[in-house]
DNA sequence: AAGCGTAAAGACAAATCTGTCTTTTCAACC
DNA sequence: GGTTGAAAAGACAGATTTGTCTTTACGCTT
């Protein structure tokens, strides 16, 4: 399931074919199907990986990052810069999986639905502790940088849509906190 | 082309065999490979041709809603809308191209950028001519929110990314053009 | 009306794809 | 130590892929 992922990962899901899986990851071909039905059943497997460990990822990168609500939601953009920058990065697995996987009742793009709402669900959580008045709106208004900031890295080349989308999130977060919860804080924003 | 576009941007482009769009079409095989060297050289022609068609209806599509420049900068959004809520739409195709030819030096995401700099070239003019401080700014802060909105709208099934990716647009563009060039804009925008 | 060029139609080759089957090998466990 | 279960290895089938070649038909021009 690893080599599927990286292969699949970095050449597409129909460009990659179960032998070239078999052949890198040295597991013979009736294992392969002993485990797994079809290379659908596959796909939607390492995916389900791929969802647990971006999001495991995500959280942990951001903790690592900053301590109040507030500085979490901005580190968000950090971590993407990480990620975007890294050695290996071919930009959203699930919005590949969904480009090749179009049709909108596939069970790849279930999968990929699942995963965004996933994710949105823990900006939420962040724009909620950090006091915005609507965490939903604010939360979907990230969400959206997040993916525009992914979609420019991968096409654009990195280059610095992380920083640019961060820069626009101080913008959204600062409206959308001004006057929630002033006695809470205002005072914390001061000393900062 | 027209088939060959329908059908790579609805099922894919590796999902999408030449049999297929030579017996939707009509056309023999022959007469194809007569005007194509091969498959590949299909698919950068049919990009091409989204893109001109695009970024054609795009700039029609905006200047259709608003006559000022500030307003069509939201305009953007607007017409993002009709595009997402339209009976054909499958995402953007040059990133489900991106997705699907990875390696980024691929032909293919080499114009899948071109358009992405098109657009974005596009969005910098409105933003210029809408008084913004720093228009390359702006419209790259623009561009992440049209990105993310169409891949929200594609993966999510439309809902209401537009408008959401529209309210965020309000509140960056009115951090941007705040205090540039007052004496023109301050005038306009009272009995706006 | 004759001829030239292009497209249609379809056979064909060679490679590749997914998925199945068989045989051999190996390792764990009683 | 013998047995059992799983994995490796690879042949194989059937479908599908891209791309080429040949033959037939049609339409335009001179």
């Amino acid at each position: 399931m690893d080599t599927a992922l990286e292969l699949f990962y970095a050449n597409g899901f129909h460009a990659t074919g179960i032998d070239k899986i078999l052949k890198q990851s040295g597991v013979a071909k009736m294992t392969l199907y002993n485990h797994f039905k079809s290379k659908d059943q596959l796909i939607l497997a390492v995916l389900r990986r791929r969802d647990e460990r971006f999001r495991a990822w995500l959280k942990e990168a951001v903790e690592r990052r900053a301590e109040t609500p507030r500085e979490r939601l901005l580190a968000l953009f950090d971590a993407l810069e990480e990620w975007f920058n890294g050695p290996d990065f071919f930009g959203c697995m699930f919005i590949n999986a969904s480009a090749e996987f179009a049709k909108h009742d596939d069970p790849v793009h279930a999968v990929a639905r699942l995963h965004k709402r996933l994710v949105l669900s823990y900006v939420r959580d962040l724009a909620a502790a950090a006091g915005a008045a609507e965490p939903e709106a604010l939360a979907r208004q990230l969400e959206l940088l997040m993916e525009g900031a992914t979609v420019v890295a991968q096409i654009g080349g990195s280059s610095d849509a992380a920083q640019r989308a961060k820069q626009a999130a101080e913008t959204l977060i600062a409206q959308a906190v001004a006057g929630a919860q002033p006695s809470l804080e205002r005072p914390l924003l001061g000393i900062r």
